[in-house]
DNA sequence: GACCGAATTGTTAACGCTAACAAGCGGTAA
DNA sequence: TTACCGCTTGTTAGCGTTAACAATTCGGTC
């Protein structure tokens, strides 16, 4: 900067006032100095500067598992969001959501001083891992549910369940039964309640829950004794013919398995996922399911954590992005619905 | 830092020493100092460090697209690879990778001053344009192939396609389709020149190439103009018997427009694709496919960078990771190969 | 022509840290 | 005893920027 006041011949603090876009320059120093930085070849140091004004203009993201397709998207419509409102983002991806990773990964960035946190925790340990923290700077979890008191974004995963199961039902299924996500995931239980919801309002049995871990292996092996109830179950109040699988990897798993045992899809069993990952449309048969937003969310989340960040706010909101519901052939229409 | 040396009782230099674990500190102050530090709760400023230092101990990661499986994989390699060698790390993920966005995300990374950056750049066009600009700081590129000088670090792209193209031979096909990937993609020039390798050094024709986009709906299209092919081609010696898809979404597509075309697979067609995304074993049926090592990638990219950085080299070196090769139901041998 | 206020520019002192050197303090060898 | 060494600690001066204030210039007014 010095090496630049000199040769455009002002005082290095004029240099600043220009890159800062201070109102008081006269337009020829301006046009001098900026055309002299060009020259230079000048970049400000970033270092120094947050050094002087105490800002950092630096987010940190913490996320785990980012090969998923949900939690990659999530990551990657936050720091876009980041980008667009002039802060750098700094991710760290953890394997596990132990509270010493997460605790760990939060020196890491409070080290490098940055403003604020972005958590895309789904688990319930890691938001009550997070709560426990004390947070060096504002925190907003995505996914993180809104049990605790840290503001956060969340996808409406309890509506789309909901939206799912009531399809399902509109299309003629006495009632609809479940492959549930690990019981520690926050989005496994939302999706869980808000088909159970669905299926009381509507004066549906309640099937038992099965269980898988999101992966489509454990699907597999969920639709294999989903295979083994529609023998069992025929006939019944809980009669096996549609399945609500909570995410699309694990559906996946379920169509094979079915598929294996002889059953088709839709006419045997209907099946519903949750994500709508590229592949979903291709699936045999292609998926209906539920699309997130992931854009939406990510703006939300720096938006909040702005909000906190410039003391704009200080409560724990909560924002909710809503689902949008995608039918495809999974679950075409068993008999025509009243009033069609 | 004056603050915990006022506690402590010594200069705020002997705490800089202690943090720094600088050989000549008492073991007394020493104690007394990190138990201040412990008690305070203090935490030095990774910005006066730097600016002090000129070092910033921070790396910059480039990528495109980071919601498909591979690259999501590799930035989360890459990354995993930076903690571990004390770095911290600062994605920014573009959109396209023009050579204004690339300039864009450099000066961006550069403002902050990292001090390397790992380019994640699988497009000719991209590599070019890196090449083309000059950067504050050295580069590693990931999967940018070795046609420029700029160091890097790829999967042997080719050898992969070789390996499947190989397996198909050798179980008894006569030759192998193939669907590409986009033109401009190093990745898709290398697997389609692996495969064409692999054909003609078994003296196979080379049947004509199809494209697509990655995408599991311009696998499906491929896939639909394959079925057509496979009726024409009968009996030739371009018979279409066996295809290799150039990622795994796109064998999807392929996968369901030949069933809906009334084909079996493997029986009629065999199927194989690249990546192995988890989705791959779930297939109908499951897929043969090529995995790569993200883990290796990540680490090796970031050690040839870190060799860079701390002036251990300056070649620009060109590493290459081995593939693998899952065969799975899609590709069941056809005929019993010689030897068996 | 002196004086005022606004606009522009310059000067100085932080910001929190590390590097380089200086100083103190025992112990050892001449 | 004196000189010298090694270990430990303290002092000072930056690193490159911005904030706060001081100084200068300029156009207009009385």
């Amino acid at each position: 900067m010095t090496d630049v006041a000199r040769v455009a011949g002002v005082s290095h603090q004029t240099v600043s006032r220009v890159l800062s876009d201070h109102p008081n320059v006269s337009a020829k120093t301006r046009a001098a100095v900026t055309q002299v930085i060009e020259q230079l070849g000048y970049r400000r140091n970033s270092a120094a500067r947050a050094l002087a004004t105490r800002r950092t203009h630096t987010l940190g993201v913490i996320a785990v598992n980012t090969t998923l397709h949900g939690p990659a998207s999530t990551v990657a419509g936050v720091q876009e969001a980041a980008r667009d409102r002039g802060y750098l983002t700094s991710a760290v991806t953890l394997r596990t959501a132990t509270q010493t990773a997460l605790a760990e990964a939060m020196q890491h960035l409070a080290g490098w001083g940055v403003e604020g946190i972005v958590a895309v925790t789904p688990q319930r340990a890691a938001v009550r891992a997070l709560a426990a923290l004390e947070a060096p700077c504002p925190v907003v979890t995505v996914e993180g549910g809104h049990t605790l008191d840290l503001p956060g974004v969340s996808l409406d995963q309890s509506l789309g369940a909901r939206m799912i199961t009531e399809h399902l039902l509109a299309s003629g299924h006495a009632t609809v039964w479940h492959v549930a996500g690990p019981p520690d995931w926050l989005e496994s239980e939302a999706r869980t309640q808000g088909w159970e919801d669905a299926l009381r309002d509507a004066g549906a049995e309640v099937p038992p829950v099965l269980r898988g871990d999101w992966s489509p292996l454990s699907g597999y092996q969920a639709g294999q004794q989903l295979a083994g109830r529609f023998r069992t179950s025929r006939g019944r109040g809980t009669g096996l013919t549609a399945v609500f699988v909570a995410n699309d990897q694990m559906a996946l798993g379920v169509l094979r398995a079915l598929r294996e045992a002889g059953l088709h899809t839709p006419e045997d069993v209907a099946v519903a996922g949750f994500d709508d990952i590229p592949e979903a449309e291709f699936f045999p048969p292609p998926l209906t399911t539920i699309r997130q937003d992931f854009a939406s969310i990510g703006r939300d989340s720096i938006g909040l954590l702005l909000d906190h960040i410039e003391g704009r706010t200080d409560e724990s909101t909560h924002l909710v992005v809503a689902p949008e519901l995608i039918v495809r052939a999974s679950t075409a229409r068993r008999i025509a619905p009243p009033g069609t």
